[in-house]
DNA sequence: TTATATGCAAAGCCTTTGCAATCAT
DNA sequence: ATGATTGCAAAGGCTTTGCATATAA
């Protein structure tokens, strides 16, 4: 998606459902469209604090919250991790896998699954909101992955 | 996968991690076993406790992770609420649909996503765990949505 | 024997909440 | 005008950790 498209799709569903306009909202949403991919709640936080761009955590936290439920955002719940968030600005569907031992996400793409989603969502009488796919790995090359790194220390 | 399967490839894999078989891993084990789907870890632990099986939920906690890394169980984390478990006793692989809404799970299975992963994986040279797909979407039928049945009242 | 696992309670940490002040509509 | 939103700090709640004790190998 595009910058003007995301904002449009933002501000639409906030009128939509009667939530406010507000400034905060628009700062935080600029905000998160310049965070590269996988950035959390509290990073976005401190970037904007260092911008001189005021807003609150708590904000900051439910401003994200309606990002995700109006499409524009997904937050990723990796295991055991902080949630993450990932615009959709400029990007196809991509999924990642996670190496269980060090970590390391490598992000893969195919299409075959959104389209796959979009029929399962018309099947079950859902309206398709967003979808994430996490594999769980562990890296078969033992210099990609960190956790043998160190232990090789 | 069956009972003595999953047992064995539990013990199989303390073994070749040099961790220690003890009788709570395997009382955790049996008792996991015995859960229906979507357990959370307190769910085990007073399910437990209320058979007089001891463990503390600090063990609980650890061997769900155990149990996870060998890939006999995994581990959900959906947005937003702590993490629920499920053992792959009996089970083909199957995926889920959560309405942002009313938190409506709805499972679904689909063979081919099983194996785009195992391709992936191949592909990026990464050991096949486990892997997680969520749908999130919005029901519409607005019966079926317990957030909308709530609106009505 | 001895390094690992357990159990308890306490700490940690991310996230949400309550409430007074502020602001969008 | 007035109901929603913000901000702050404090509470909440799941999960992990530290340490003494117990135990598998």
């Amino acid at each position: 998606m595009k910058k003007e498209e995301i904002k449009n799709k933002f501000i639409d569903f906030l009128k939509l459902k009667s939530h406010r306009i507000t400034n905060e909202r628009l700062l935080i949403l600029d905000s998160a469209l310049e965070m590269k991919s996988h950035f959390d709640a509290d990073e976005l936080y401190f970037k904007m604090k260092k911008g001189f761009i005021r807003a609150s955590r708590a904000t900051v936290y439910k401003t994200l919250d309606l990002m995700s439920e109006c499409g524009i955002l997904t937050r990723h719940n990796f295991k055991g991790e902080r949630s993450r968030y990932e615009t959709k600005l400029g990007k196809s569907y991509h999924y990642h896998i996670i190496c269980l031992n060090c970590s390391r996400i490598v992000e893969f793409e195919d299409p075959r699954i959104e389209i796959l989603q979009k029929n399962i969502c018309r099947k079950h009488n859902f309206e398709l909101i967003d979808h994430t796919l996490q594999v769980f790995a562990v890296c078969k090359d033992k210099d990609m992955c960190i956790y043998y790194k160190k232990l090789k220390k």
